[in-house]
DNA sequence: TGTTTATATGAATAAATGTTCATATGTTCA
DNA sequence: TGAACATATGAACATTTATTCATATAAACA
């Protein structure tokens, strides 16, 4: 990172984006859709969820931008919509390996 | 990645990861650690914490092995721990720009 | 030893979070 | 239009979280 990091503003912003990926029905979600496009239903069967938790979750994710949505009929399918998601997931699961040592 | 993440124990874990990132207190704290080690109470003066709340804080990223600390005398000086920092940080604030436009 | 300084810890409190349940919205098709 | 299906949303509830306050541990020094 060539620019330093001080203003409180970055910091919440980037807790923010944190924060969204900080549960595993998430992390879950965006696993899947790593993989390729897919609707509410078919991600709620494949996490184990509820339709509904399911719906409250894609929402947090779309709320930051890290999915996108667009309806075909009456099913909505889902997708990633962020370049960093793989990056992310990648760091994070090295420093998960990292942890269990 | 090459191997595709499955199980809901890597999950977890990363959601652990992700959730020890959460916090723009804490990620003020890493980015301070990231110019070189400091003790509590700089870390806290810095931070703008009390020092109790910094003990806290680096107490999450102490056990997620974010940072080791090193006792000298009667301060403890706090350095970090994790190669992939680094680069968790720089995709963070790279989404957090994403997310304003 | 006793005092001061630095850090850590436990309990308590307020705020945020994830799920469930009930209900609403939107789409298809008869 | 009305019924069935898919998704979204709001309220409620239990759990987690970040800070504060009080207290404990640890080191330095007189």
């Amino acid at each position: 990172m060539e620019k330093h990091l001080t203003t409180q503003a970055d910091f919440n912003s980037m807790a923010a984006t944190f924060k969204g990926l900080s549960d595993p029905s998430r992390l879950q979600l965006l696993a899947i859709l790593l993989d390729g496009e897919a609707n509410v239903g078919d991600l709620a069967a494949q996490c184990g969820l509820s339709s509904s938790a399911t719906s409250h979750q894609l929402r947090v994710l779309r709320n930051l931008r890290f999915v996108a949505a667009r309806r075909e009929g009456q099913q909505v399918n889902y997708r990633i919509n962020d370049e960093h998601i793989h990056d992310l997931l990648e760091q994070a699961y090295k420093h998960s390996l990292h942890l269990q040592s």
